[in-house]
DNA sequence: GACCTTCCATGCCTGAAACGTATGGACGCG
DNA sequence: CGCGTCCATACGTTTCAGGCATGGAAGGTC
């Protein structure tokens, strides 16, 4: 009689790939999970929502039927936990800013400051989110605006971009390169160990790691992390190199990193964005600052993609 | 990000009753586990949805403004729910009937026969439900149409009365009044222990015990139990007395068992019952059936409740 | 036709979470 | 000032989702 939406998403994205493997890893959960979730649900409701055959899954006639309802079910609870979210940070004067690093650098600094001067009454309250995290974060009302590093899934948020960041690496302070280059190339860093994450898409994994690489060649991958700290320690540590911003060559700076600007990719591309539907005008007036201090200092002002 | 909607249903029944206590009574859980699974939810939505002070409770503005997703939710899933699993009946040609007990009795079986022969494609699958659970499979989409025992909750349902059946004691064999009475009067169980069930709400075990009795007296209870195998093992153990349909005299007979009727309460009254809403053709030709046979016998002909 | 690959299901173990019982603590009432 | 009511917390138990390892069936290849 009960679901939990966690099972209808399984759901959902099972109908969606048609296949179990692919759901799993698009889930982040393990393929034998996928099925018996899957079951328990066929369980549930008495019918089979799937037929497997072999190495093809099709919807069954339950299955077609029972799939708008499910759809239905999670949007409508992801909207109402976001407006309870959103207001909520309302009713308490708060205005939450998502980022991810060290964000908009500069720029993030300066539009909080002005923000907060001409609205004495709200805090602003710097949220900082994993890799990838800070669209979602709008999405799931975790955040009022954010500053979103591009490439990245804008669905369901409006987005301006605001300000570029030249790219620079990460290597320990005993790396060769270091003591040999004041600035890097891309294919300088050929044969070292990338990071990446499975906290972001694969499209901003490839974007950051510059892959495939001008030759056509793919970057070698090193380990795995969540956030700024973890990639830093694994630099440091010596286990693998990392691509960054020029603000965080400026705030990570640490005695066993050093920073090198590598001049031949393209830089980062930063857009304050917020969500679709009614935002406060704090949303707006905070947008509308940091744009302005983008436009003062040259910066591009786009309109959503 | 998700929820169950057994949480849900918990957060529904707080707000309508404004009483943890209370709301854990009706949805059978231990009060403790009901505050447990409230904090869970404030803490996903991060927001209080209630405001406990003291001996009050009552919603905040967040609490008020998720209520209406939350029981929006929840029908929609008992809905699709029910739609698939009565497709899913149709698709096998099935025609499910739930009842209690011995459901209408005589007419039941007789319903049955007239209407396999009728349709002779289609399996007639009896499903026998706990105490009070007839109605409730109805709106689950566990049965497509089902003989229910009044009182009963038929919100949702389409019901017509066509049948009355003489209640009847069930004694242990070795009871004092078994060998004293071919008959008995209510006030002759003034002091017997007298089953009862917490499957079905007060109501229908009021009616069941005769509650409050004509002296205005109340009954003595005795165990709990679910369904009526459970209820004849108790009083063939001896440890209370029950009171049944006429029909049950015939069918649970018993060596450790003795039935007699019960001269002065109101018989039972059974009704043919089927779910709002788009229903098959078979449904309605089994409820014509039903009430045909019904009426053919001399049984009432009511509207719905 | 045998082999191999692919893909979903099953068995087993582990960790988290939901539940119940017992108990604490705050408020209102007599 | 005790007493009852009502919600929160503590603790032990069971249930369940998750991962890893493995089985087994379908389809493709040589």
């Amino acid at each position: 009689m009960d679901v939990d939406t966690r099972v209808l998403r399984y759901y959902v994205a099972v109908a969606e790939h048609l296949s179990f493997t692919r759901a799993a890893q698009e889930l982040f959960v393990s393929q034998p999970s996928l099925s018996r979730q899957i079951q328990r649900l066929e369980n549930e409701v008495g019918a089979a929502l799937f037929v497997r055959t072999g190495r093809r899954v099709r919807l069954t006639a339950a299955g077609e039927s029972l799939l708008p309802a499910a759809r239905r079910i999670v949007d409508d609870w992801r909207q109402a936990v976001r407006e309870v979210r959103t207001a909520e940070a309302a009713r308490r004067k708060l205005l939450r800013i998502g980022f991810v690093a060290t964000g908009a650098g500069p720029l993030g600094r300066r539009a909080r400051t002005a923000f907060t001067s001409a609205h004495p009454g709200i805090t602003v309250e710097p949220k900082r989110f994993d890799w990838g995290g800070e669209a979602d974060a709008l999405r799931q009302g975790l955040a009022d605006a954010a500053f979103v590093w591009l490439p990245a899934d804008l669905s369901g948020l409006h987005a301006r971009v605001v300000a570029t960041e030249a790219r620079w690496v990460a290597l320990a302070a005993t790396h060769p390169l270091a003591a040999a280059r004041d600035t890097v190339s891309i294919m300088d860093l050929r044969d070292e160990p990338l990071m990446w994450t499975r906290k972001a898409p694969q499209e901003w994994v490839d974007w950051w790691a510059v892959n495939p690489r001008p030759d056509g060649s793919a970057p070698r991958w090193g380990p795995e992390n969540d956030n700024v700290e973890e990639m830093l320690e694994h630099v440091a540590a010596g286990n693998a190199v990392c691509l960054g911003t020029e603000s965080m060559a400026g705030y990570y700076t640490h005695p066993e990193l050093t920073w090198r600007r590598v001049t031949d990719i393209e830089p980062l591309r930063i857009a304050v964005a917020w969500p679709h539907g009614r935002t406060g005008p704090l949303v707006r007036a905070f947008v509308d600052t940091v744009t302005g201090l983008a436009a003062d200092h040259g910066e591009p002002r786009v309109s959503p993609a």
